[in-house]
DNA sequence: TTGTACGCGTTATCAA
DNA sequence: TTGATAACGCGTACAA
């Protein structure tokens, strides 16, 4: 079972290896792999027919050299694990894919510092950055915003950076949530922050306190967007006696609502709780999950268009308008219960 | 020859920028930025001046050229979503970051062609290849043995390749889940398959079939290890009329309950559901999964382990035993209930 | 310690 | 149509 090579050649083959097997120059091959130029048939054939016998393939280091691109984008976000950005990111695949563009995605696992280095690191070989839910300081992004790569913003609008930003609305969803509450006759709500660096926080965030005008209170207690965080920070929700709990979104909720089972709560009966995302698990787990659906398909499509904008003409182009979202009730939300105490 | 560029500094600052701007060699910048040899501090200090103010960043395709390797693992993977899989490429992750390589994940959807045409397209640009729980036939996978560039198989046995293994254990366990079944009285179950190209799946049907010895009837139906894919299977899972679901994975599971209760049917009162992987959502989702906790972490050392053995030694390392795996009870499970007429 | 010059594998520009 | 050959940006012998 030694793996056997074919003779000569111990390393991998380059282009003159091909060459030489077929009978050709480089520059030949190079166009019949690249299949831009004419060629006669017959080279062409002895061309691929030595490639394959040599299962040569093009070395990307040498290509991105002489092309000066390595024709990458890069993907940062905060949370691999989070079906949500798993939706969005395909979206960009699929555009990125038919313009002949990879994309190198990595996980900054919510860290700030972390993905502010990841992101200057890409650039190094990336010919644009795609930031979702980016948790980078505004001084941080300006920085980003001057350098040569084009970026697009996911997920987060920051006013005075000079960076295309797509987002779906965050407020008039959340609020809405809040409206459904009220109407359930809801006074006295937490809401299960998620990380204090995500813009999306802060919006969801502002459109709860704006809740008040429906009667409705909701006091804050941070957690970090994740099923165990929010599990974790429930203990302390539950001192402010909330009849229902507003998770950052649906991951936050699912945590949220096993650790008020393990507390002895039933949802909604005893204590009402909505996600947001509408992630595919949110519709399966019991009790299924009243929350938002955002477009993530077309807020990933959206933002391959405007980074295919950049990376073809060098100019910036316009923020489009933010996306709507809706909400969906299932069965995490019902009537108020009488307070206990 | 200086300003062949229009209007100031468009393009990217090279090594060549750098060194003029600190007033050296770029064989001086070069050694400051890799920080390999010594350089007087005080040039050393310009040079990082002046890479600093043109926010110089190397590029990988040059260095990856002159270096003979662009210092990257290729990772591959059926399902990106499934949180199975990061906590395997996390610890991976960690041995590739400590020895300066960096990771390229790919989701190949679960489809053995475009697994294949991933990986070979990878090896232009990566050292390894790490293969999780890959649907890539044998032929795929001698084909891919015979190359340069090393490659580890993690979660999946396959006898004649030569490539080292890392797989857990999936035969006892899943057998020990039949036991706990069978004790509770279950003597019909269906098993809501996985990908029928994965080894793990027809490691755990094995299984399932050899339960017959505890009284244990288990008929196949065939799913594909997603939650989605479970849900739409259980109807027909259903028509056998089992008194309890031996699913694939955690995944399944959730699917499967969730169908199950879209049909009338309580877990674990009217029916029994299993998992496998404990992801962290199968402690968290009602009711709790009894699964199987495999040593994830674990997996992903040691398949880093081996790619380092071949990285620096260019020797195929032999496959390590298979890692141990627990089954874990939760609340997914109890006493078989009569068969409904 | 620092600098010069060459090589890495491809693509692109010329000639032939 | 094909073939030499000059970039591409970086690392590194080898020289100074």
């Amino acid at each position: 079972m030694s793996t056997q090579r074919p003779e000569g050649s111990r390393s991998r083959p380059t282009i003159a290896t091909v060459a030489e097997a077929a009978g050709v120059s480089i520059a030949t091959v190079s166009r019949v792999m690249s299949g831009s130029s004419k060629v006669k048939q017959e080279l062409a054939d002895r061309v691929h027919e030595a490639a394959d016998q040599l299962a040569y393939r093009p070395s990307r280091a040498a290509r991105g050299l002489a092309l000066g691109s390595l024709r990458n984008i890069g993907v940062i976000l905060p949370d691999l694990t989070n079906a949500y950005f798993f939706d969005v990111v395909n979206e960009m695949h699929r555009g990125a894919a038919e313009n002949g563009y990879r994309m190198l995605v990595a996980d900054s696992n919510g860290d700030p510092d972390e993905e502010l280095n990841t992101a200057l690191d890409l650039l190094g070989q990336v010919d644009g950055l795609m930031l979702l839910s980016s948790r980078i300081p505004t001084a941080g992004l300006k920085q980003l915003a001057r350098r040569e790569a084009p970026a697009v913003l996911v997920n987060r609008i920051e006013l005075g950076v000079d960076l295309p930003m797509v987002v779906a609305d965050n407020f008039s969803p959340m609020m809405q949530l809040c409206s459904h509450l009220a109407q359930l006759g809801h006074t006295r709500a937490v809401y299960l922050g998620g990380s204090e660096f995500a813009w999306q926080n802060r919006e969801r965030w502002r459109a709860v306190q704006s809740a008040v005008g429906f009667g409705l209170q909701v006091t804050h207690v941070s957690a970090d967007g994740t099923v165990e965080g929010a599990h974790a920070a429930v203990p302390e929700a539950l001192e402010h006696d909330p009849t229902a709990l507003i998770c950052f979104n649906d991951l936050s909720a699912i945590g949220a609502i096993s650790a008020l089972r393990d507390a002895g709560l039933s949802v909604p009966e005893d204590i009402s709780v909505t996600g947001f995302d509408d992630i595919v698990l949110a519709r399966h787990i019991a009790p299924a999950l009243t929350t938002v659906t955002s477009p993530k398909a077309q807020l990933g499509r959206r933002a391959w268009d405007l980074m295919r904008v950049m990376l073809d003409s060098d100019e910036r182009p316009d923020s489009p308008e933010p996306l709507s979202a809706q909400v969906v009730l299932r069965h995490s939300t019902g009537p108020a219960r009488i307070l206990r105490g």
